[in-house]
RNA sequence: GUAGAUGUAGCUCAGUUGGUUAGAGCAUCGGUUUGUGGUACCGAGGGUCGAGGGUUCGAGCCCCUUCAUUUACCCCA
């Protein structure tokens, strides 16, 4: 039988877990900083907790998992169990009689079932990181994964907009560890129901907004054709013309916003915060990133309310978005806690990765297999245990050694697997060097070898 | 869902209008070298050409079906 895995999902070799931990090291280290701690939750979630969150098309996006021990079942409860089967592949969901259990799509609606269940134990606002694998039931492609991390940091329990500032400072400076130009998009959900608010169409928010979005590929024109696809009326369509032409700098922008929403209390609302994480920029010192204000940027999800974040890459031809997040009103209002304000956001590291390494960002020192810094090579049984002795002594020193663990016939074997790990040093050992108690380390780069006492063996590797 | 591309050795791929025993590079193993890898040279093993059917004297190549992978659209990290 040939082996494979699921498509969608991807094995990681030595090589490349050394350059996604250097990834989860840095975004981890900067959650920390800006005082935001761990946790983690199942994999698998209740169905009904995930479902009615994503939309329509995420709600089908979710992989479901089939009851264990259907074949258990008494035989009526079997009979329903069929009929529930031969109508679920008639239509997009089936019932819990087949489906309880469902892989986490994101961590944000678990982090709002953990903060529900746990609502008693919390210090509010909570900060909280999470770093785990969510599944999408996609088509895979370029960049889209049916299994991938998500970095979240979310902040629930304040609606200070001093929050959106924290998490555009920590995404600064996390992209600017990671050696990525990025340019930050921001948006705020107000501004769009402003807009649907004047347009008195708020079921077609989306729709419109996808419409724009789309500018840059098929032009002015081919929005209009688009809105008028989706059955947004002639009127609304001149109405909106101002802001398909919207250009120039933020503030040009905003200014024919806040004209256009000056007749909406919920829009008005969204300028003002824009104008607020606007102004402050220059307050949280913004070194790296650009940040862009697009009111195009709708993202899919629906619970956001507030701001909306995204990122992408500002270099390179491959710049799916590595980064989303905004704030959510009443995340938690669905498992029955009302009130609770939160804003996160999701590094993509995934994505991250494929970026960088386009852009080839990883510094050369982690762009190897192996973390070894000397490989002990034996002669014999008695050479053997002699290198253990020793290895435990270099490790005590805090220098990564092994040992080749078995006895062969050509020396050169052992050369051979140290090359191959990209290990710099071999220290061989055999009855000489024993008996005078050295070692004959090799520097496999330059090809050049000295016989070292353990002292200063422990120095040179150091 | 719609459209395109690709399936040949463990991996990456050649393979002429259809014509003897299907090739290369890398990898593996052995040797040149029984105290030295990466470089060089010599040799060896390894294939139901994704699967099934058809056309033909003859199919890796043409036709049909099917499966898998992949890219784009949609949406998303």
């Amino acid at each position: 039988m040939k082996p494979s895995i699921p498509r969608g999902t991807r094995d990681f070799g030595p090589a490349e877990m050394q350059k996604r931990q250097y990834i989860f090291d840095i975004v981890k280290a900067n959650f920390r900083l800006f005082g935001f701690a761990p946790i983690e939750t199942p994999s698998m979630e209740n169905i009904s907790t995930l479902t009615g969150k994503y939309g329509e098309e995420g709600d089908q996006l979710i992989f479901k998992i089939l009851n264990s021990r259907i074949h258990e079942s008494k035989e009526d409860k079997k009979e329903e169990l069929r009929q529930e089967f031969d109508a679920s592949i008639q239509r997009p969901y089936n019932t819990e009689l087949l489906t309880e259990k469902a892989l986490r799509y994101d961590l944000t609606v678990p982090f709002a079932r953990y903060v529900v269940m746990n609502h008693n134990k919390l210090a509010y606002p909570f900060k909280r990181y999470q770093i785990q694998p969510v599944w999408r039931a996609d088509k895979p492609q370029k960049g889209r994964y049916r299994e991938f991390y998500q970095c979240d940091a979310d902040v629930i329990g304040s609606d200070s907009l001093v929050n959106e500032l924290e998490l555009l400072s920590m995404m600064d400076k996390t992209f600017h560890e990671l050696n990525i130009p990025v340019l930050i998009k921001f948006n705020n959900r107000k501004i769009l129901s402003g807009i649907a608010e004047i347009l008195n169409s708020s079921d077609k928010i989306i729709d419109i907004t996808v419409a724009i979005d789309k500018l840059d590929k098929i032009g002015k024109d081919g929005v209009i054709k688009e809105l008028a696809e989706k059955g947004i009326s002639p009127e609304s369509i001149e109405k909106l013309k101002p802001l398909i032409d919207l250009s120039g700098s933020n503030e040009e922008k905003l200014k024919v916003l806040t004209q256009f929403l000056s007749h909406s209390e919920i829009g008005k609302k969204g300028i003002e915060e824009i104008y607020f994480l606007l102004d402050h920029l220059r307050t949280i010192a913004i070194k790296h990133a650009t940040i862009e204000m697009d009111i195009t940027l709708a993202r899919g999800l629906n619970y956001y309310t507030g701001t909306i974040f995204e990122a992408k890459a500002n270099a390179g031809t491959f710049t799916p978005s590595i980064l989303g997040g905004g704030r959510y009103d009443d995340l938690t209002g669905i498992f029955g806690l009302k009130g609770l304000s939160g804003v996160g956001i999701s590094f993509g590291i995934d994505r991250i990765y494929d970026v960088m390494e386009e852009l080839e960002l990883f510094p050369e020192s982690i762009n190897k297999s192996s973390t070894t810094k000397v490989l002990l090579a034996n002669f014999g049984k008695a050479e053997l245990m002699h290198c253990l002795t020793l290895a435990s002594k270099l490790r005590t020193a805090g220098i990564n050694a092994e040992v080749y663990p078995d006895v062969v016939k050509k020396i050169g074997k052992q050369f051979e697997y140290a090359d191959k790990k990209q290990i710099p040093f071999v220290g061989v050992i055999g009855s000489n060097e024993m008996e005078k108690n050295t070692v004959m380390l090799k520097d496999m780069s330059a090809g050049t070898q000295e016989e070292l006492n353990h002292d200063q063996l422990i120095a040179r590797l150091k």
